[in-house]
Formats: structure tokens, sequence, C-alpha cells
DNA sequence: TATGCAAATGCAAATTATTTGCAAATATTA
DNA sequence: TAATATTTGCAAATAATTTGCATTTGCATA
């Protein structure tokens, strides 16, 4: 079964023509994505705006997708709650979002824990910088 | 001389009524806050709204103020630039942040920085968890 | 201390991101 | 296949933020 197969059915939505190509979308993103964008993707399909916002509440109600945002930037971006820890590293100037691999704080957020007794749920690591490519921009 | 006047002077920006109130709001704030809540803050000086929009953004682009975003809220807020660089930790419960002393990431921005040749500007830590007392609150 | 001018403000209207009401369409279940 | 609760499309509403333009104000300098 696909896992839009089972998303749906776990979390009792209807398995829509609509709700799949989003689920898509949003499975070959590999950053997030906010809900204009996956629109764009979705033109040919002629899925509404208003629906691909409905989809993306109903995704993160069910935690199917994670919504979030980021830096400064105030629209909300979307992705797959897969499983995988990740954090994003962010362009400053062109605002693109690279994945990094790996996480930098499994041992500190146990020690934490220990320190501050909090019972710690889950962290998030933005990191701002320029990307190369727009640094070459400059040397230009 | 105020730290009012001081940021103005540094930042080449004029001195007026409306910024020093904006400020003063910012200053005795101790977490982000947004542009609404400095309106209201700010009803009996009648500045008019998108002044403080434009005073946080002059504010922003003099790197006097830091502008954000957290979790899902798709509002920005924003807080004095003061120079001390923290991390915070929220209680998913009851929305306290916690400053963290100490910052365990200087190496690993580092690291990243020479693999994959972003130049880092800055980083944002948001560790979410469940404080102590709201955990002593369940276990009653 | 007056004056000129760029910068800043107020106000209303525009834009952008998101949400909502409602009628029509559709998925599921019996 | 019919019944029904859910979902969608569309247009209009709302929330957050930005912009144009006329007026005002801070500040340099005469």
């Amino acid at each position: 079964m696909g896992s839009f197969q089972q998303a749906m059915q776990r979390s009792g939505l209807k398995r829509t023509k609509q709700r799949e190509c989003v689920y898509n979308v949003l499975e070959k993103a590999d950053v997030p994505i906010n809900a204009e964008q996956i629109y764009k993707e979705l033109l040919s399909e002629s899925i509404n705006l208003s629906t691909v916002y409905r989809i993306l509440e109903s995704f993160v109600e069910k935690d199917i997708a994670i919504k979030a945002t980021l830096g400064q930037s105030v629209t909300a971006i979307y992705e797959l709650n897969r499983q995988e820890h990740k954090h994003h590293l962010i362009c400053a100037e062109c605002h693109s979002i690279v994945a990094i691999s790996g996480c930098p704080l499994e041992q500190y957020v146990e020690d934490l824990s220990k320190t501050t007794h909090y019972q710690i749920l889950e962290h998030k690591l933005e990191i701002t910088g320029i990307c190369p490519r727009c640094q070459a921009k400059h040397g230009k």
C-alpha cells in the first residue's frame, strides 16, 4: 500500500484526489515548502488554493505533516512528518533552504534534560548564512 | 546618555518620539513581542500601526532589533538586539520561556561553515519540552 | 534662532497570506 | 446504489504587513 493510502487510513481522512496531489508534492520535496508553492506545483490539477490550505491544516492536525515558520519569513511552511530529525541552513539573501545531515544536539539535549529537569520533546535549529552562490555574486 | 539615544546616534536614525516609545517597549519586554502588542502598549501615545511597522523595520535594518518567527505562528516578533547570544527552552504546556546559559553550537557552526562553504551569520535553537512545574501537575 | 531639506509620520488604500460560508460534488459505508 | 458526512470550489472575509502621498518634524547650518 502506498504511504499516502496508509496515512489516510490511519488518520481517518478520506482519500481524495486533491489530498493525494498535495501529499505527493510534500513527499517529493526535500525541504519544507509553503502553500503557494504547492498550489503552483499543482496548477495542472486545478486544485483551489483554499483547498490546499485546508488539506495542509488537516495533515498537520493528524500529524501527517509539520507546520513551521523559518527565520524572518511570515509565511508558513510545511513538510511531511517523516520520522527523521533534520535541521536546515537558510541563505539570508536568496532564502534558499538546504537540509543538514546529522544532528549535533543529541547528547546536549540529553544532558540538558538532566540539568533542567525539563522533559524535552523536540528542538529546532535554524542556521542562517550566505550560500556559496550568493557569495560568488558579490565577488564579481 | 540613554541607550535609545546611543542607538539612534550609532545608526544615524533620527531621534523621534515614536521611535523612543517603540524602543522603550522593546527594552522593557523580556521576551520577543509582535507589532500589534507594541501598538496596543502605545495606544495612549497614539502612534500609527504602520509607523510601528516602519520603525521596527528600520530597527532591524540597523541591527537595533531582531525580527523572528516562532513555532507555527505566522506573526513576526521583535526583540532588542542585546549582544548576548542566547537560546531558549519553551514549555509546550504553559508556554513559559527560559533562557539557557551557554551555546553548544559554536564549534559545530564553525565546522559547518567549512564543509558547506556557507558564510554562517547566526543560528537559532528552540528547544521545546515540559517544564518541571507542568510535569508535577500531571503527577497529581 | 530661523530656515531648508531630507527623513519620518499619519492616514487610507493596497497587498499578501490565510480563513471562512455556503452550495455543489464526492468518498465511504451499509 | 442510495444515504450521508466529508470535502471541495468559489467568492468574500480577515489578519498581518506594506505602500503612496501629503504633511510634519528633527537636525544641520546659516
